[in-house]
DNA sequence: AACATGGTCAACCGCTAGTTA
DNA sequence: ATAACTAGCGGTTGACCATGT
């Protein structure tokens, strides 16, 4: 198997992307789609290699990336999943539309591995799938393992268990999670916008440019908030499911 | 006010898997 | 079957920012 030749570096611009950049690569994808993405900076006109375009657009310009903290929700899918997943972070965000596994990845190093090994120090003991003890579930929290579409909670097709950590007959076993984890987990791909939906996506694309060039602008606390409330819409819309009669109020 | 330290996150690097000729 | 190539993944880095001293 052949080594991919490294892009060259020669004339190639690296660091940050500037949002004139940005729109150029925006602009293209809206036309012409990336279908090559190393042939796509020649064509766009950018000074970029591929991956690094790829990189751009899967983290950041994609239309459908959620901004903003991460839900208490979304943190606890994380840290079950990653018990089951290990570092696959591709998978996990698979599972966590609109957040990208760089996202998580960094979300995981920077937060939650941290939380975790204080929450152990205190007294927790489990361990992850594989023996390690570098993870394991908050002493508090309710254990949540989601498959967080909305359009999958709509569909009916949600797998969900909920329940008290402090009542392991209720918990989740690594069999259970891992049956969960099933073929049909692999399939489900966060689909990339190459459709026609590209016109009504793309409408957010002018305020990420300008939040783009002025970093860390974005209001946190009001994203959170929409989270959220997000997910209070959802519980509150599937009362239906029986499962969902032992969610604990957050 | 100035500096040190730590946290965050976008971007890069190196590798592997998958595809094609 | 093999080599050439691309896409994608996970680990790591470094710049920027916030906070503490």
């Amino acid at each position: 198997m052949g080594r991919a030749p490294c892009c060259e570096k020669m004339g190639m611009k690296r660091g940050p992307w500037t949002p004139e950049e940005d729109q150029i690569l925006i602009n293209y994808i809206h036309l012409y789609g990336h279908s090559n993405w190393r042939a796509l900076p020649k064509h766009a006109g950018l000074l970029r290699c591929g991956k690094s375009c790829r990189l751009r657009w899967i983290n950041y310009l994609r239309p459908d990336i959620k901004r903003g903290n991460f839900t208490p929700q979304e943190e606890q899918t994380i840290i079950n999943l990653h018990e089951v997943l290990g570092n696959r972070w591709s998978a996990i965000a698979a599972k966590l539309p609109g957040r990208t596994d760089n996202e998580i990845k960094n979300v995981w190093h920077t937060h939650l591995k941290k939380r975790l090994n204080k929450n152990q120090n205190n007294g927790g003991d489990a361990k992850d799938i594989n023996g390690s003890n570098d993870t394991t579930h908050e002493d508090k929290e309710p254990v949540m393992v989601y498959t967080t579409s909305p359009q999958q909670f709509s569909n009916s097709t949600t797998t969900l268990d909920i329940s008290d950590n402090n009542n392991k007959d209720d918990t989740m076993s690594h069999e259970d999670i891992s049956a969960l984890v099933d073929e049909s987990f692999w399939s489900e791909v966060v689909s990339v916008d190459n459709s026609s939906n590209n016109e009504k996506k793309i409408e957010g694309w002018e305020g990420l440019l300008e939040r783009n060039s002025k970093r860390h602008s974005y209001n946190n606390s009001k994203l959170y908030n929409d989270d959220m409330e997000f997910w209070f819409d959802l519980f509150t819309s599937c009362r239906r499911i029986e499962a969902f009669s032992d969610i604990p109020e957050f």
